[in-house]
RNA sequence: GCUCAUGUAGCUCAGAGGUAGAGCGCGUCCUUGGUAAGGACGAGGUCGCGGGUUCAAUUCCCGCCAUGAGCUCCA
């Protein structure tokens, strides 16, 4: 596994881009400046990455981002010298020899040796040759390519320092990482800073305050996200709208408890598995008291609770055993077959504290679940229906940028569960099904879950990080586990198979993603205030309170503005709460019997009759226009 | 979980070893104004929580909690 991602790294870096070759020369300049300044640096990999590139170093003093200034100057000076880019083709002694010298991403001999040099040495295949590049007297293990001069690295920048564990091993030592960006010239770099700026106003954290939409209190506990009204709006309008889906599609929604016991998780096989990421089980209370009477610690009962000697409740994780029980407590032919179950569960994960954030990663949080049991021939068409119905979600709200991954076994490793046939028929149905949906998708060689291969959508955040979101998941473990089957033509048992599948995935996630997608101007379906009246002054509060009334006899979310504002100021404040329709109310509109009618992106549409603007919003919300 | 940073009014932030300030928001009053900010006055803070150093801590030190970035993880 490591290797292989080894050799895609490398891989990649023979098909850089120009920019990524760019960047790549300046982490180069990057490490000169800093083994300049730091001669005991130590260097480990250094290559471009998305939006810039990042070099990994061991140092004894903490780079902060108040020595960025200090290392950008000596970058300049570095690149003002416009050293060439040298290549050299050394034999394997001769690398070895100068790490050992500490001459490998240095300056100089060293006392101590190029350590992560020697390590990285020891990756390269046999048959593969090692090359080496030099820029003045900076040597570095290097497979390039690289730009032809450091006097090319015109236009860059420090971004952040960070830590990172040596090739992304929890258990090596971690590094300082330091982030820099690099562009062809200084008007492209700052672009680029300009778009970071703007994207961060459109963070979810940060509209999610400003709207109202969701809080997380510090008393309720981490990762625990609060839905306040206006967010809870738009969690409904969602559920409403998969709802509608479902009951188009032949699904049936069902309610299962927040909580199963430890038994029906050790038979799922993920109790105790995941133990770590699962919220702790507790003990019955009867044999809490006995335990406490014979004076057991809390190591004797959670390894009661482990091998079932004491039975206990876990919240649960997953939705999945609680259907299969749904499932499993009718006779099923196969002519039953699909049964489609959903829900919109909510499931609890102790996720590790550095990972929470926003939405997009909580400890609790509520999947449109459901799932699928069918016979193997059906497979097909069910994964088919499944991948559409993300599909037109996606469509729906206007959310085109997303990739599609395939996740498939890794056929070197032995973590998978089932009968390798049943692999091999998966994939190909799931390859299949995300062919017919016709658009682009990536194979992931070992990034299926253990019990099956599956297919994942992947939306971005507005700092670049990858999110998944919906996701169809083919499942032969589970069945077996629980026993299921279903009475085949042939009058005989027959096992079927499960999908697993949400569209959302989450609907925190997705609501998080949605949020930064619309930058919190969402269409009026979703808005969790559609309009809002503005009288001009307090002589048409009457006329207005009645346009409100008129508007939410219509089902309309509406509200008005009566303070004591000028025109101006209310039209300002319903935009600043992107507020989709404003309509300006006074003694013209009165005397007609009108509505001015003002869109928060399109400003002045004229006048019309309040029902024509009825009719008008009503439609756009039936049609869910975006 | 790890590394680093941050935590001051509802929000955004300034500040200094001697118990606090701005803008916005909020409240009251004046203004009744036609398409992105009318004006006056006022209320609001145990300076994240707990220890320590000091005559004195919001400020310095330690621990915890929370948040952010990155790494690791994600059934």
């Amino acid at each position: 596994m490591a290797d292989e991602k080894q050799r895609k790294t490398l891989d990649q870096r023979h098909r850089m881009s120009d920019l990524e070759r760019l960047r790549h020369s300046c982490a180069h300049v990057m490490a000169t400046a800093i083994a300049r300044l730091w001669p005991d640096a130590q260097f480990a990999a250094g290559p471009p990455v998305e939006g810039g590139y990042y070099y990994d170093v061991e140092l004894a003093h903490r780079i902060s981002p108040d020595d960025f200034p200090v290392i950008e100057d000596e970058m300049k000076k570095v690149v003002k010298e416009n050293q060439t880019f040298e290549r050299a083709v050394v034999s394997r002694e001769e690398a070895i020899e100068m790490a050992q010298k500490g001459r490998l991403a240095a300056l100089g001999e060293r006392d101590t040796p190029s350590t992560f040099k020697i390590d990285l040495l020891k990756d390269i295949p046999e048959d593969e040759e090692i090359l080496l590049y030099k820029n003045g007297d900076f040597w570095d293990l290097c497979a390039g390519p690289h730009v032809g001069r450091t006097g090319n690295c015109k236009a860059f920048k420090l971004m952040s320092v960070a830590s990172a564990f040596y090739k992304g091993d929890a258990s090596n030592p971690q590094l300082q990482r330091i982030y820099g960006t690099c562009f062809k010239n200084k008007t492209l770099l700052q672009e680029h800073l300009e778009r970071l700026e703007e994207a961060k106003k459109r963070d979810h954290r940060k509209l999610g305050r400003e709207m109202g939409l969701f809080h997380f209190d510090e008393m309720v506990g981490q990762g625990l996200p609060l839905w306040k009204p206006k967010g809870g709006i738009i969690r409904r309008e969602l559920q409403e709208f998969i709802s509608g889906e479902l009951d188009k599609q032949g699904y049936h929604q069902v309610f299962t408890p927040h909580i199963g016991k430890l038994d029906l998780y050790r038979t799922s096989g993920h109790f105790p598995f995941y133990e770590e990421s699962q919220y702790p089980p507790f003990a019955e209370r009867e044999a809490l008291r006995k335990l406490g009477d014979e004076g057991c610690t809390c190591g004797e009962l959670m390894n009661a609770l482990r091998t079932g000697e004491v039975e206990g409740f876990l919240l649960k994780p997953m939705n999945c055993p609680h259907h299969i029980r749904i499932f499993d407590s009718d006779h099923h032919s196969y002519r039953d077959l699909p049964v489609r179950l959903a829900e919109f569960g909510t499931v609890y994960r102790w996720e590790q504290s550095g990972e929470l954030g926003g939405l997009t990663r909580t400890r609790s949080f509520t999947q449109d679940d459901a799932h699928l049991f069918c016979t193997p021939e059906q497979l097909g068409d069910e994964i088919q229906g499944c991948l559409g119905l993300v599909k037109t979600v996606f469509g729906v709200l206007g959310m085109t940028e997303y990739t599609v991954r395939l996740s498939l076994r890794d056929p070197e490793s032995d973590k998978y569960v089932g009968d390798p046939a049943n692999w091999d028929k998966a994939e190909e149905a799931l390859r299949e099904a995300v062919r017919t949906l016709g658009v682009d998708y990536t194979e992931e060689p070992g990034e299926a879950a253990f019990y099956g291969p599956k297919i994942d959508f992947v939306v971005k955040d507005v700092i670049g990080r990858e999110w998944q979101l919906g996701t169809v998941q083919v499942d032969y473990n589970l069945p077996e586990r629980f026993d299921l089957s279903y009475v085949g033509a042939d009058n005989r048992p027959h096992r079927p198979v499960m999908i697993h599948r949400a569209p959302f995935g989450s609907l925190e996630r997705f609501c998080g993603l949605l949020i930064e997608h619309f930058e919190g101007k969402f269409p009026v379906w979703l808005a969790p205030e559609q309009v809002r009246v503005l009288p001009i002054s307090e002589k048409h509060n009457q006329y207005a309170e009645g346009t409100v009334a008129a508007l939410a006899e219509a089902g309309v979310r509406v509200k008005s503005d009566l303070g004591g504002d000028k025109i101006g100021a209310k039209i300002r404040l319903a935009r600043m709460d992107r507020v989709p329709y404003m309509l300006v109310i006074g003694a013209r509109e009165e005397e007609s019997q009108n509505v001015s009618v003002r869109h928060r992106d399109r400003d002045d549409l004229g006048t019309m009759t309040l029902n024509d603007f009825v009719g008008q919003v009503c439609e756009e919300i039936r049609n869910r226009s975006l």
